[in-house]
DNA sequence: TTTTTTGTTGATTGACGAGTCAATAAACTT
DNA sequence: AAGTTTATTGACTCGTCAATCAACAAAAAA
């Protein structure tokens, strides 16, 4: 049971962050969403926090598989540089609900150390990503363009929050 | 006494949630920080998301001036370009609380109507800003680069957040 | 079958926080 | 001086919610 209630958890935990727009979330709301009495979310995960880090780990998850994938079939540079950014912006990441609780995740981020670290992770995994498609193309440059490439997505993301 | 009562709650209100990195404040830390009691705050503010709204507003007023202000200096569409650049990415903006608070009323006018209309009108003011210059440089194409630099405006802003 | 482990929940606790209220004090008005 | 408005607060109410616990059910092991 433990794997199937996590990860029913987790789901309801993302969906629910994205319904309600911020962390403002009970865990009996999650909980009932997912099927279950707010006692035994707090069985699986011992705190709530413990279960936000978990949707938030699987969010980040799902995305690197997805560029992976999509790395996987890249041929050359342009089309690795492409692969990277129909992956950001592929519909795994359009889920209605990923996208509200991306933004939450961010703000957790500022409070929670566990939260930046992993936010820190797939930031610098993004730039690497970047930078094997920018390097034969920019040279020297590619690493501030895959700074400002970076940036761009997340402000283009931001801007699809809204 | 009510206007110098609301401008420190406000100042407050961005300090503290600059410093807690949510909204998750309390009246009460705000009331503090600002020296009045809690009971008080809530006199001049009815609730406590006016004070929100009007902490929003005041550093969207603030972003707004300095705008202005670099515009006002700006010759030609160059000029121009760069001043709303320079404005946006001005020490005023990076006051750290400042910064703290951005990313929270992104969250906000996720869920509150009027902030969500608050930004929107401080995102079509960004836009407009920068077509003024960019269309004697770009043309036809002002309108998608302008989108373009908005949102990498956002997105910069966003990482220094962090 | 008895015992143990695993799954599950209703009820409860304890803390916290927004918003109200009654009361006091100080400042103006008449 | 008496009255009225404005400033201010401590104490309180009411609701909410995370986390715990004791109890029950069911499956697995002995």
């Amino acid at each position: 049971m433990e794997p199937l209630r996590r990860a029913a958890l987790v789901d309801a935990a993302i969906a629910e962050i994205g319904r309600v727009g911020s962390l403002d979330v009970t865990v009996a709301q999650i909980a009932r969403r997912a099927g279950m009495s707010s006692a035994l979310a707090h069985h699986y995960f011992g705190a709530k926090e413990d279960m936000f880090l978990a949707a938030m780990r699987h969010v980040l998850t799902l995305y690197s598989a997805e560029v992976r994938g999509a790395l996987a079939v890249a041929e050359g540079p342009k089309g690795r540089l492409k692969a990277v950014l129909v992956a950001s912006f592929g519909p795994a990441n359009f889920r209605r609900e990923a996208v509200g609780a991306w933004l939450n995740f961010w703000v957790m981020a500022q409070t929670v150390p566990q939260a930046k670290r992993l936010l820190a992770v797939y930031q610098r995994r993004l730039r690497s990503n970047l930078l094997v498609g920018l390097r034969p193309l920019a040279g020297v440059r590619a690493a501030a363009i895959a700074d400002g490439l970076g940036a761009l997505i997340d402000g283009l993301y931001l801007r699809e929050v809204l």
